[in-house]
RNA sequence: GCGCUCGUAGCUCAAUGGAUAGAGCACUUGACUACGGAUCAAGCGGUUAGAGGUUCGACUCCUCUCGAGCGCGCCA
């Protein structure tokens, strides 16, 4: 049971190590648009062994390994193989997969642990539209790699230290704690840090108790830090009910604030030290990673003790890798972060292979991803000009998708109707933000995100709602088909099964380039193949077999587009 | 100034170095008292920003130019 695909690849790859003469050679199979699949690899094979490239693809075919799979294989062009799949070997692999709880899609290969961080929003901020993209991206990416067997841990690396704190706590005292908890439960964070924030501009005595604030707390003050621990607290509640609206895996046990890695900066100061990568200058403690440079073009530091002896966020940063690979043994760490960070992490990654904590087999990744535009092409801002909150967002797609169900189905009960509204309006936003190429800028678009027309959240959970409705209406138990023997003859049919098997090669596709767009394509075909096969084969109406072969078919294709949909987050609701 | 990212149909987006660059929207036309019409089919629409190069083959890799966004020393 595999990816067709794959399975040519691994039929044919003993016939290019032989016509190589025992060189490796890869066949080099792709899907196609001129048949099911092809196969390219004769190409540069007969360009290196100085063949004529149509006579080598004709025996590669004449090899005859791929007789038991393919109806049809066939020299094309300059040297393509184009092949067709055998029906009853598609049919079979489609029952194997139906049988199979996992879908077809195997364990990773090596697995590792993967520390995946993301959303990370700030203490006593506002959620805002960018916290969307590494929050929703995160989640996405964490999903598919805990499914494919990795020991993923969750990082919300919260904005939760550093020097806004001593205003916030003043202000905190200022107003009064119960105040203050009344207006960070209203959702009115970015209230109470411009206020704080306003104070500290125009008062001289407040800026004046803030910076002292600051010291207790970085002392340990026991008023101070319950004091902290409160705003703490209050914000963290707020994030999890946005998260909790938002469908988000993260909870409690996944924070891991910039607070924690204070008590390792000193450690990574003397680490750096010891192996003498630090230098000083200017007062400053810094490491000067090759290749980087300034407005004037000498060399940029990375600065791990500023000349006040405070750390930097880049020491945070390195702190933080040094945790991640020695107390939570990571292979692979993963950095959901706007694209703007993109040089820091450069650096602060060299850095780190520098001193040695990163290396061929624990790996930095910055998933890096581009801003969200309004429609004037700028970045998106309420009216008043304002970053938009997230929370706004989420309720307005959620309004948005309960007034279209009003309108186009209008016969649900409120109870249930409200329950799906939610599913659609998420989705919609979430499938928006997972659709496109994550490295790009996007324009949000509300019209275009909640439509049922094209490559959108609701459009797939439309033809799976359609699926859940063909079996109530046949009244068939859909386990029931999952044992079916699967025949089929129509293109249509063909065409859907190919795709049902290629899930596995989508999600790891996927995987490959941290890219949920990928997933959010494959399946936005395998949506457009099933209503092409729908309109054409009939099901219900069908003779048996047929029909239950085609219910078959059909609950398999629900049940990949309700997984694949699962990994990024979003639900599939059986009726909407 | 240097660095990073991006530039594909009117619009929004796809496309592991493979053949004739694909979808959706919009526009035009058609199907059907509908296994959910929240549908399907067809048509129109391209010098992949531009110029070179590598390659049997380039939207994809390299160089340069143009344009856009972001970043560039003690904030996070």
């Amino acid at each position: 049971m595999a990816d067709p695909v794959l399975t040519l690849s691994s039929l044919l790859q003993p016939v290019f190590d032989a016509l190589a003469d025992g060189n490796e050679a890869d066949p080099t199979v792709r899907p196609s648009d001129h048949a099911d699949a092809q196969i390219n690899g004769a190409l540069p094979l007969a360009k290196r062994i100085g063949t004529n490239p149509r006579e080598l693809a004709q025996r590669v075919v004449d090899a005859g390994a791929l007789d038991d799979v393919v109806s049809a294989a066939e020299v094309a062009g300059p040297g393509f193989i184009n092949v067709n799949f055998a029906g009853p070997f598609l049919a079979d692999q489609v029952a194997e997969v139906a049988e199979d709880e996992r879908l077809g899609v195997p364990d990773a290969d090596p697995t590792k642990t993967v520390v995946i961080d993301y959303s990370a929003p700030n203490v006593a901020k506002e959620m805002h539209v960018g916290h969307l993209r590494t929050t929703v991206i995160g989640d996405a990416l964490s999903r598919m790699l805990e499914f494919v067997g990795h020991h993923v841990i969750r990082e919300n690396h919260i904005g939760d230290w550093g020097r806004p704190f001593g205003m916030l706590i003043e202000h905190l005292i200022d107003i009064g704690e119960d105040a203050a908890a009344e207006g960070l439960a209203q959702n009115e964070l970015d209230a109470f840090y411009k206020a704080a924030n306003a104070k500290f501009d125009a008062d001289e005595e407040f800026a004046e108790r803030s910076r002292q604030r600051v010291v207790l707390l970085q002392n340990g003050d026991v008023d101070t830090i319950a004091l902290w621990q409160r705003l703490v607290d209050l914000s963290t509640e707020y994030f999890n009910t946005v998260y909790d609206k938002l469908g988000i895996l993260l909870s409690d046990d996944d924070l891991a604030g910039e607070s924690q890695y204070q008590p390792l900066m000193p450690d990574t100061l003397a680490r750096l030290e010891a192996s003498e990568l630090l230098v000083d200058d200017d007062g400053a403690r810094v490491v000067f990673p090759p290749g980087f440079t300034n407005r004037d073009g000498d060399p940029l530091p990375l600065i791990i003790q500023a000349r006040t002896g405070g750390f930097n966020y880049a020491t945070s940063d390195l702190a933080c890798v040094i945790d991640r690979v020695e107390r939570l043994n990571a292979d692979l760490m993963l950095y959901v972060v706007d694209a703007g960070q993109s040089q820091h992490f450069q650096m602060v990654f060299e850095v780190a292979r520098m001193a040695g904590w990163l290396d061929a087999d624990t790996e930095a990744v910055h998933v890096p991803f581009g801003v969200v535009l309004g429609p004037d092409r700028r970045r998106l801002r309420s009216r008043s000009g304002e970053p938009v909150k997230l929370i706004d967002l989420v309720d307005e797609a959620v309004d948005r998708a309960e007034a279209a169900m009003a309108e186009k189905n209008p016969d649900l009960d409120p109870a249930e109707r409200s329950e799906v509204a939610r599913m659609i309006g998420i989705g919609a936003l979430k499938y928006a933000e997972l659709s496109s190429d994550r490295v790009k800028d996007y324009v949000f678009d509300w019209d275009r995100m909640v439509s049922f027309d094209g490559n959108t959240g609701p459009y797939l959970q439309y033809a799976h709602a359609r699926i859940c409705s063909l079996f109530r209406r046949a009244e068939v138990d859909r386990t029931s088909v999952r044992t079916a023997p699967i025949e089929f003859g129509e293109p249509e049919e063909h065409a859907l099964a190919l795709r049902l098997l290629s899930y596995p090669t989508a999600i790891d596709t996927t995987l490959e380039t941290y890219s949920p767009h990928k997933l959010c394509t494959y399946l936005y075909e395998l949506a457009t193949d099933f209503t092409s096969f729908y309109e054409r084969c009939p099901v219900l109406k069908a003779d048996e077999p047929t029909r239950t072969s085609r219910l078959a078919l059909c609950d398999l294709t629900a049940r990949v587009l309700a997984h694949g949909l699962g990994l990024l987050g979003i639900d599939a609701p059986e009726r909407m």
